[in-house]
DNA sequence: GCGACAG
DNA sequence: ATCTTGTCGC
């Protein structure tokens, strides 16, 4: 079987970088899905949690299950958590106005990042939300905070509950006006804006059922 | 070459 | 991401 191989995945990341659209506004919304992933040693839980939009409460969600067999490299973290989530997205059988993804979009050292890697595949609106920085420089603009890339802004930097700072970029098909427009709408009273939390909780929720399944 | 490095 | 108890604070 072929091993992963990091330099392919370097170019191939090129490639769908030149297709990412770094603009789009979310003209209806009503169906925001969460995308997380936790671990059970090497087996993987992905999760699709799906909100109904403004309320953000959950609607329902869908779990995929398998082995990961590609190791964490920075800069390659779509390669090992987007197939269980593109698993969890079809199992949840259900068509997002947008969606987000826990990790950087085009916030990334090849334009990127999981949220885009997703957007892309999956052609729908979508954006990242990250807690760590990986890629840019800030620039503060009236007020707001970004993360510019190539002369471009592509993140909004965010404060959750307790002043944490969260990462929200462009995935794909989002501008960066309309991230700093609909931001504000996710937060409720968690660090994460609230897809990602409810994705988060879910996953870690379930990694204790499988992780009691698979000790017998 | 050295250090940094989403989850 | 995950390994991990109690503890400080809203």
């Amino acid at each position: 079987m072929p091993v992963f191989k990091a330099s392919n995945a370097f170019r191939l990341q090129k490639l769908m970088a030149q297709k990412v659209v770094w603009e789009g506004k979310i003209s209806y919304l009503s169906k925001v899905v969460g995308l997380d992933l936790a671990f059970v040693g090497r087996e993987g839980v992905g999760i699709a949690a799906l909100l109904n939009y403004p309320e953000l409460k959950l609607i329902k969600y869908a779990v995929a299950v398998d082995e990961v067999p590609i190791p964490y490299v920075p800069g390659l973290l779509a390669f090992r958590e987007a197939p269980l989530m593109f698993a969890a997205y079809e199992a949840l059988n259900e068509d997002a106005d947008l969606i987000m993804v826990d990790g950087h979009g085009v916030t990334h050292p090849r334009g990127l990042g999981i949220a885009s890697h997703i957007g892309l595949v999956l052609d729908k609106p979508s954006i990242g939300a990250a807690k760590k920085p990986l890629y840019g420089s800030e620039e503060a603009v009236e007020g707001v905070n970004y993360v510019v890339v190539g002369g471009r802004r592509a993140a909004v930097i965010m404060e959750g509950s307790k002043g944490k700072r969260i990462y929200l970029s462009i995935g794909h098909k989002v501008g960066i006006d309309e991230i700093v427009r609909l931001a504000p709408t996710f937060f409720r009273g968690h660090s994460l804006p609230e897809p990602t939390y409810v994705a988060d909780r879910i996953s870690k929720e379930v990694r204790r059922k499988v992780a009691e399944g698979v000790g017998r």
